[in-house]
RNA sequence: UCCCCGGUAGCUCAGCUGGUAGAGCAGGUGACUGUUAAUCACCCUGUCGGCGGUUCGAAUCCGUCCCGGGGAGCCA
């Protein structure tokens, strides 16, 4: 019977007759026998084939056998005599279904820099780390639809293709055809774009569904050269109707808690990796970021301890101003040391649709901050007011006609209701401690970047 | 996009103030061995990122472009 390699040493059966595939990281030759390990990416370890001379095809491949290549193998599972490994795969049959030129084969036994696996984005998952980061990423990104659909959110799959910019979110991709470009027209009949985010139609969703989320590609057309920007990354959105910013922020500290603990749970083979040889003392920090409550402050709070500091900041700090990466890493790494949730930003510079306080001066918005990373969610409650959301747009320099349906949410039965969007990138990032961002997307695309 | 640093063998890097290149690993061959980043011996490997300039002579100095890293801006 076929099995995983992950089955295999979750549950180890002595005796048991069955088959891997897989790739082989390495080979070794003792006499009249190889040890090779074998891996198939179910999980980080590798599982320690004995292929003896007694093999019919052991002279003639098993002993050509080298990194990379694809195998069948049939054998039954005994105890290893040896340090390393509890149980090893005593082999009845190789089959070698695809070999790799040991000449050409990218891939060494020895540690590659990160930079050099992105150039061979093909051969990268087969690395530890990067299988790891993937298998992690797979784990979260199943952990935010149980999150979300175990408290009833309805998940939303909002359009890729968009025709409304959501305001501050950054420059859009172009989307039309040479066709209609050429004839001076656009394909939809008006410009259109790459989504920068899904706000907004889910906005529409949680006016007539309640609580709803929406998870997937965004894209920005920024030229971001940085260890924390991507121009396609995934984003989830959820957006609760009848909710409050304190709600809001509520679900977003249970959900990143949510997340860490499954990972911590179900992930603790992999993370040790990175805990060991990515990020020392990873397990610790999350742990910790479990456990704590999240510090809450105000954007003027965080004004006044940031003065107090007497820090000599790049930016000088003065009410009114955005929050620079220098202030919201003293806050986050130096002040709190842990997650941090800074509220009510001076509404100049916040984007239309957050809502307005009675102050008349700040919006209900709220930035999570974590150590090492920054801002990893922003979100607010929305401004449910139509007179006011219009002033806005107005002030703002927005042309209201494009976004009467978006308006239509506040004449007809508006609610107040609040959401946020968490970067996931940033979210595997800080749970794996991988210091580039390139690395935990299979394919990153940044500028200049996009090899397939 | 801005600032700083870098680009030398398949990979990771060394190469001082200019005199036309080295190490480890990988790979190949052989030996040895229940090995596990195996060990030992021998062998192979280069448009020194591109283009232009200075010089008798450039990996080394200057200019420029491309690419990467760190930081910043923009943001998630």
């Amino acid at each position: 019977m076929k099995k995983r390699i992950a089955n295999i040493l979750a549950l180890p059966q002595v005796g048991e007759q069955l088959q891997i595939a897989g790739w082989v990281r390495t080979r070794r030759d003792a006499s009249g026998f190889s040890f090779i390990e074998v891996g198939d990416g179910s999980c980080l370890a590798n599982i320690q084939v004995i292929a003896d001379q007694t093999l019919a095809n052991y002279g003639d491949e098993v002993k050509k056998l080298s990194a990379g290549c694809s195998v069948l193998i049939t054998g039954i599972l005994q105890e290893s005599p040896a340090k390393g490994q509890a149980v090893e795969l005593r082999a009845l049959e190789v089959q070698v279904l695809g070999w790799a030129d040991p000449e050409s084969y990218p891939l060494q036994k020895k540690h590659h820099s990160f930079e050099f696996l992105r150039n061979i984005s093909q051969m990268r998952p087969r690395t530890n780390a990067l299988g790891a980061v993937a298998r992690v990423r797979s784990r979260l990104s199943y952990g935010v639809h149980t999150f979300f659909q175990e408290r009833g959110f309805i998940q939303v799959h909002t359009p890729i293709i968009t025709t409304s910019d959501c305001e501050g979110a950054g420059e859009m991709f172009q989307v039309t055809t040479p066709s209609a470009a050429e004839g001076g027209g656009e394909f939809f009949g008006r410009p259109a774009g790459l989504t920068v985010s899904g706000q907004l139609q889910a906005e529409v969703y949680a006016q007539a569904l309640g609580d709803v989320y929406t998870f997937g590609p965004t894209f920005r057309a920024e030229n971001s050269n940085t260890s924390r920007h991507l121009a396609e990354f995934w984003m989830v959105e959820p957006e609760m109707a009848f909710c409050d910013l304190p709600g809001n922020m509520e679900v977003a500290e249970e959900m990143l808690k949510y997340l860490l603990r499954l990972v911590l749970a179900e992930c603790r083979e992999d993370l040790a990796l990175f805990d060991r040889f990515i990020a020392k003392g990873l397990l610790a920090k999350l742990q910790q970021v479990v456990e704590q409550d999240f510090a809450h402050i105000t954007y003027t709070e965080a004004v006044e301890q940031l003065l107090q500091s007497n820090q000599p900041f790049t930016y000088p700090v003065q009410w009114g101003i955005d929050l620079q990466s220098e202030h919201e890493r003293y806050l986050t790494e130096t002040i709190y040391q842990r997650p941090l949730i800074v509220t009510d930003y001076p509404a100049a510079i916040k984007p239309f649709y957050m809502r307005v306080s009675d102050d008349g001066r700040t919006v209900a918005a709220m930035d999570i901050l974590v150590p090492g990373i920054g801002e990893i969610i922003g979100g607010s409650q929305r401004e449910e007011r139509y007179d006011v959301l219009l002033a806005r747009m107005l002030e703002a320099g927005i042309e209201p006609s494009g976004y009467e349906w978006y308006l239509d949410l506040r004449r007809y039965g508006s609610v107040p209701h609040s959401g946020f969007g968490l970067g996931f990138e940033r979210l595997v990032q800080f749970v794996t401690g991988m210091a580039n961002i390139r690395e935990v997307i299979p394919f990153p695309r940044t500028p200049g970047f996009a090899p397939c």
